[in-house]
RNA sequence: GCCCCUAUAGCUCAACUGGCAGAGCAGCGGACUCUUAAUCCGAAGGUUCUAGGUUCGAUUCCUAGUGGGGGCACCA
């Protein structure tokens, strides 16, 4: 892409470019230019009245070839087609609601309007029509053209109207190209819409209270990431986004809100690929007097109501309940053979990886990460129907509650399908003393060099020390999700700008 | 951070072993009052990502850089 070069936030430098002479750009210039000497607005503010294309549609659901009607109605989108018929045309317009074909005639507009919709128009401008439906002899519901606006010219040219915009590069650094050209993105954002009001639907009407808790943090927490740092000049101060709301959210659970949520964006400083991107769309919820037991059950519950409102038809089974339940030692074992808790050590289990002859890298991993390399290289790709792996090794889990049986693990669970982590919850640690030894653990951790460690944070703990009841938490991956129930595979794909580099 | 692939007209893509860079669509001029990837005629349209190098000659080969894609590493 040869763009201008421009520093950001401020216009290109004033340097003529190549593309300021390209022809294309120039005749648009010039038909817009001859738009303002007709005394034309190319640019009008408003356009009172529009109504869907869909609802002409829904209007005439049954008309014959041929038929005519008395039907006015106004809409108004973006010309994408033109079939030029000299003294008549055919034009598509595409609003938001679909495509409907626009008949234009020299005997219904005269001289001046048709000439003008047909030589100073151009495919990808908007404009506003006043038409009369009626029924093609080729049976097509179309518009006729009785009056039309222009709303706004378009001094680009769009993408390619058949083959549209295929260079994925363009595709997400300039999105609205791959919108305005694909209705199949564009329904992709609105199925995305719907998961996202689906679920806070889903929690509002069980009494959750959403919530907006800080970003701009100055200490994070929550999660095993490294943040993105800023720097708060009034406060003279270092901060960080946010890399979860786990801790804001459990002090409002203190504070007497007992149901919580909050749906926002997290910002973690992490490489790039298909399934991260480095912000992202989380919710958290916490509910007070439950348990990580209550958690599977909600999450059995909202799975299927997503799956509906995204219309989802892949292969995986949501409605059927309950869903798998897996010890997380125990599915390590059956995949691997290998028993993680008879090998308490890191250098134990390094042994015991390399004598069951399992490919994946053992040095400098202590017995946490090779716990998780082991359950998310040889286990998780396997997990296609949703699956809650529970129980986790305590060291992996420091926000989550001792297990009530299990010694040595907590009572946590990490919710799969399609091979992928979709959620993460636990019965939520609220022993404020065991959490000050939690943290404690982790500062111990990123004193020998583990650099995604959790800060101790003594507020949350004082916090905790005022009382939080039995609570419990989970949080899903909004973007996981939408990869989950559209089928698609990479991240960038359903996320309207992903991150480039510039 | 490492490895592989990739960058050609507004868009989608060609170009053999190094020999004048092509097509479709869009755009431009023209014909056409039921087309729908409209059709027909005509004329245009290029810093082949950038900077070097090899060569009589580079879109093509080499080196470096930049963007993008994939993989690994990292990571939920």
């Amino acid at each position: 892409m040869a763009e201008p070069d421009a520093k950001p936030g401020q216009p290109p430098a004033d340097a003529p470019t190549p593309e300021d002479h390209n022809a294309l750009l120039a005749v648009r210039r010039a038909k817009l230019d001859a738009l303002r000497a007709d005394g034309v607005d190319p640019f009008p503010p408003a356009f009172p009245g529009v109504v869907p294309t869909a609802d002409v549609r829904a209007a005439h659901p049954d008309l014959e070839a041929g038929a005519e009607t008395e039907s006015t109605y106004r809409v108004a989108g973006r010309l994408t087609q033109r079939r030029g018929q000299g003294k008549m045309a055919f034009l598509d317009l595409v609003d938001r609601s679909g495509r409907i074909q626009l008949q234009a005639r020299l005997d219904v507009l005269g001289d001046e309007k048709m000439a003008r919709l047909l030589d100073q128009l151009d495919l990808g401008d908007i404009i506003g029509v006043d038409g009369t439906a009626f029924v093609t002899r080729r049976g097509e519901l179309s518009l006729r053209v009785d009056d039309y606006a222009v709303l706004a010219k378009a001094l680009r040219p769009p993408p390619d109207a058949h083959y549209g915009l295929k260079d994925t590069e363009t595709r997400f650094r300039r999105r609205e190209l791959d919108l305005l050209s694909s209705e199949e993105t564009r329904e992709l954002f609105v199925t995305r819409a719907k998961i996202v009001s689906t679920v806070r639907r889903f929690l509002d009407e069980r009494g959750f209270v959403e919530v907006e808790t800080p970003v701009l943090q100055p200490l994070y927490g929550g999660a095993a990431a490294r943040p993105f740092t800023t720097h708060f000049n009034a406060l003279d101060r270092d901060f960080y986004l946010r890399i979860a709301t786990e801790l804001y959210l459990k002090r409002l659970i203190v504070g007497g809100l007992e149901r919580v949520y909050e749906l926002g964006k997290d910002f973690r400083n992490e490489g790039i690929s298909y399934k991260h991107n480095p912000e992202f769309t989380m919710v958290e919820w916490y509910e007070a007097y439950a348990d990580y037991e209550d958690m599977m059950a909600r999450v059995e519950e909202l799975l299927p109501l997503v799956a509906e409102a995204a219309n989802y038809d892949g292969e995986i089974d949501f409605a059927t309940q309950p869903y798998r339940r897996v010890g997380l030692i125990d599915v390590i074992q059956e995949a691997t053979g290998i028993d993680v808790m008879a090998h308490p050590t890191g250098a134990q289990l390094a042994q015991a990886i390399k004598d069951a002859h399992i490919d994946i890298p053992t040095d400098d991993l202590e017995w946490p990460g090779l716990v998780d390399d082991l359950f998310s290289k040889k286990v998780e790709p396997t997990l296609i129907q949703p699956t809650f792996v529970v129980d986790y090794p305590k060291a992996l889990s420091p926000f989550a509650k001792d297990h009530r049986d299990k010694p040595g693990l907590v009572e946590r669970f990490e919710v799969f399908a399609n091979g992928m982590e979709v959620g993460n919850a636990f019965t939520e640690l609220n022993d404020p003393d065991e959490q000050r030894a939690r943290f404690d653990a982790q500062v111990r951790l990123a004193e020998a060099g583990d650099e995604e460690t959790t800060p101790y944070d003594e507020v949350f703990v004082q916090a905790l020390e005022h009382g939080m009841p039995p609570t419990g938490g989970i949080g899903i991956g909004i973007d996981r999700l939408v990869l989950l129930m559209t089928g698609h595979k990479s991240i960038r794909e359903i996320v309207l700008f992903p991150a480039m580099r510039d």
